[in-house]
DNA sequence: GCTCAGGAGATTGTCAGCATTTTTGTTCGC
DNA sequence: GCGAACAAAAATGCTGACAATCTCCTGAGC
C-alpha cells in the first residue's frame, strides 16, 4: 500500500489546521515518528507541499512551514479575484434550477450562522459556497489553482471571519454573487465576485498598515 | 552537491522541448541512466513535475508525460488571460522610462522577426515580452502561476507560431499592450492583454472543432 | 573582549537492495 | 479456438545505512 499520498494529505491538513505554526521546522525524522512511515514518504510529501507553496525547502537545510506575509496574502487574494470572477461568470452561464437552489440554500444557512454568531460554521459555509461555484463553472484548471490559493492564505482568511461586522458584510456580497449566477448574468456575477474579493484585499491592506 | 534540483530542471526542459512526447512513459531506471543519477533524484523530480501538471503519476503504475487536450489548453489560456490582464494593469501602474524603452525594443525585434519569417525567434521574443511584463508588475504570486500555465500549454503555443498570418496579427496585439503599459493606462493595458489571449483561445477553439 | 579556526552533533542527500504491485506471457481446460 | 488461471518479468514503493552538508559550540590567538 503506497502510503506516500495519504501522508501528503494528512500533513497538508495538519499544516492548514495550524498544528504546525508558520515558521516551524519540519524535521524529517520527527515526521516519520508522528506519521509512522519512512523518510521517503515524508520527503515526497515535503516536495509536493513545497510546490504548493505551503512549505519552504532549502537545500541541506530542511523544510519549514511557509510564513505568508500580509503583502503576499494580498497578492494571493488579487490572483483569486481574477480567477474566481472568471469562474463565477462561467457558473452563471451554466446555471440550472437545482444548482441555483443549492446556492440559495447555502446563503440561507450563512445568514443563520451570522445571526447566531457561529463564526466557525460561517467559515465552512464560505468555503462550501466558493467550492460550489467552482464545480458549477466546469473550469477544472482555474478551480485547481483557486483551491491552492485558498489554502495558502487560509490563515489570514480565518482571522477575517473573526472581525466584528465582517461576516454580515460578507454574507450580503455572497448573496449578490448568488443572485447574479442564478439570474444567469455572467458579467454581473464576475463583477460581484471580483468586488467581494477586492473588499477582502482592502481589509488585508488596512492590516498591513496597522497589523493586529 | 544536491543533484536533485538540477535533475528536475533538466527533465522539465527536456519535456518542454518535446524530447519526451506526450504520453511517453517515464521509467525511473531509464531516466537514471539518461541523467546519471540515482532513483531518489528521479523520483523527487517526478513528484515535483507532477504537481506542476507536466507529468501524470499513478500509484504503482509509473509516470507519463501529461497529454494536454485542446479543451484543457483553452482553459489554461483563459486562466492566463485572467491573470495576465491583472499583471498588465500593474505593469502600467509601475511604468518607468527605461522599462518602457525595453518593451519598445522587444516590439521592434518582433516586427523584424515576423518580416523575415523567423518563427523560432518570434516565439522567444513572445516569451521575453510576457516575462518582462511579469517582472514589471511586481506581482510575484501571479507571475509564478502564469509561468506554470505557460509551460503546461507550451506545446500548443508552439503550433500557434507556425500558423500562417498569426505572428503578424499577434505582434500588433503585443504592440497595443506595450503602448497601453507605456502610457500608464492600467485599464487599457489589462483589456489589451485580455483581448490578446482571448484571440489565442479563439484559435484553439477552432482547432478543437477541426483538429489539425 | 572579540574574531576566527576547528570539531562534534544534527540533519538532509544519496545509494543499494528488498518487498509489493502490475503487467505480460504461457498453459491448461473447455 | 477461446477464456481463465497461473507464473515469470518488469517496475514502482519502501527501508536502512552511509555520505555530504550545515549549525553550533568550544577554545586559542590577538
Amino acid at each position: 500500500m503506497p502510503r506516500t499520498d495519504s501522508v501528503t494529505d494528512v500533513l497538508r491538513t495538519d499544516i492548514l489546521a495550524g498544528r504546525f505554526p508558520p515558521g516551524d521546522r519540519l524535521l524529517e525524522i520527527a515526521l516519520t515518528e508522528r506519521y509512522d512511515c519512512g523518510r521517503a514518504a515524508i520527503r515526497a510529501a515535503l516536495v509536493e507541499l513545497s510546490s504548493e507553496g505551503l512549505v519552504e525547502r532549502e537545500a541541506n537545510r530542511g523544510a519549514k512551514v511557509r510564513r505568508i506575509s500580509v503583502e503576499e496574502a494580498i497578492q494571493i487574494t488579487e490572483a483569486r479575484a481574477a480567477l474566481e470572477s472568471l469562474i463565477a461568470g462561467r457558473a452563471a452561464g451554466n446555471i440550472t434550477e437545482p444548482h441555483g437552489a443549492e446556492l440559495e440554500d447555502i446563503i440561507a444557512k450563512m445568514r443563520a450562522a451570522v445571526a447566531e454568531q457561529r463564526s466557525g460554521d460561517y467559515s465552512d459555509l464560505n468555503a462550501t459556497f466558493h467550492r460550489k461555484v467552482r464545480e458549477m463553472s466546469g473550469h477544472a484548471v482555474a478551480a485547481d489553482m483557486i483551491d491552492n490559493l485558498r489554502n495558502r492564505a487560509a490563515h489570514h482568511q480565518y482571522r477575517l471571519a473573526l472581525m466584528p461586522g465582517r461576516p454580515a458584510e460578507s454574507v450580503e456580497q455572497h448573496a449578490a454573487i448568488a443572485d447574479a449566477i442564478i439570474t444567469g448574468d455572467q458579467d454581473r456575477a464576475a463583477t460581484a465576485m471580483h468586488d467581494h474579493l477586492m473588499s477582502v484585499v482592502e481589509i488585508l491592506r488596512r492590516w498591513g498598515d496597522a497589523p493586529a
